[in-house]
DNA sequence: TCTCTAACAGAATAATACTCTGTTTAGTGT
DNA sequence: ACACTAAACAGAGTATTATTCTGTTAGAGA
């Protein structure tokens, strides 16, 4: 990882500056007032631009939050990749799994907080078929990498279709409870103790 | 639990019926279209009433929002309640929880789509003072309740305010996964796995 | 029957999303 | 350096949607 923001990663270059200063707007918009409740015009406001640059860029209101959380998940895969490469045994997977979601929302607590938001709107909106695709392949990708990790001398009971839940559930919500206020303690506090929740859970 | 729906049960009389068909359709648009998508017109057009009714009876969209979420919060309590009351050891209680949590959803999958959707919304809106205050009532109710269970002979390490994510954390994430069509298989089907799966989570 | 309040209707208005036409600006080739 | 082109940008204008306002109706109690 550079000192580069999430944004001039994904959208590189001195031409894209109104760009990202957009949805770097949008993005706080969202988070202080709510999805709904935030008009294109308070976003136009906050980065000085106009609504013709803002429509230019993405169209309408549902193209700067697609633009937003497909970035989020771009960044979270990226992210997600350098942990689950170094695991070798398949404690060490579910381990890396937890514990590289946690450090990415303690990391990205405002990013974080906007996925929480948009993804009810986005799974409903016109990128639906777009974030089923992702979400497929995504579980695809986890299946081959799984494929590659030692699982001798290990039984797992539960059914496939559970086994996502059962890893990152319990640190969702609880990442969830600390974005919206109501835990105090830090995930990372609890980095360690979901990882081996979630390697007892599975345990059948 | 008798015959009638939730909404006849919380908005009794004939003089409501009005109010009921509003929130009956308002609910079946906003997981249709999703909440920011659905116009008051196209409620209005649904139940045959007018601009004038909806707004009489509940002021403005997060009214709407506020009723059914709220509403919501009120069957979900009452119902998890019978669960809880019946349970005499610390296993059994956090089995209830999960349980009860599942039942409900599959019994009310309309009603638990709606209340992933509007989560979000509600906690930002006018009304959010009211479900922080609502939540922090649960969570003690949840507390004096298990002050009269049997904890002898149990050593939960885990500390308090990790453990309600730890129990139903993963019912939650798959149960919004079946709710989204993201996986197939009832939650219903894995009841025991789900509760058997926190209880192992819990044990440090 | 009378009265009074809540329920309801729908035209009028306000707020907001979006479009359209033109202007500027940054790259690109000569 | 200069012209050319496509993308970036501005903002007035339009369309859509939320909300208000002024009434009318219907039902419960005196």
């Amino acid at each position: 990882m550079n000192e580069l923001s999430i944004l001039e990663r994904r959208f590189p270059g001195r031409r894209a500056g109104l760009k990202r200063e957009i949805l770097e707007q949008a993005l706080a918009c969202f988070n202080e007032t709510g999805i709904e409740a935030t008009t294109i015009d308070s976003i136009r406001a906050r980065c000085e631009a106009s609504v013709g640059a803002i429509y230019h860029h993405f169209g309408n209101k549902e193209g700067i939050l697609g633009a937003l959380f497909f970035t989020v998940l771009d960044d979270q895969h990226e992210f997600f990749e350098h942990y689950l490469d170094k695991a070798r045994s398949l404690e060490a997977f579910v381990s890396a799994l937890v514990i590289s979601y946690v450090d990415w929302v303690v990391q990205n607590p405002e990013w974080a907080r906007f996925q929480f938001q948009a993804r009810a709107s986005v799974a409903k909106g016109p990128h639906r078929h777009a974030l089923a695709e992702r979400n497929a392949r995504q579980l695809k990708g986890l299946k081959e990498k799984l494929g590659a990790v030692d699982t001798s001398g290990v039984k797992i009971s539960a059914p496939f279709e559970l086994l996502p839940s059962l890893i990152i559930g319990a640190s969702e919500n609880y990442c969830r409870a600390w974005l919206s206020g109501r835990v105090q303690t830090s995930p990372s506090d609890f980095r360690e103790q979901l990882a081996a929740a979630a390697w007892r859970s599975l345990q059948g």
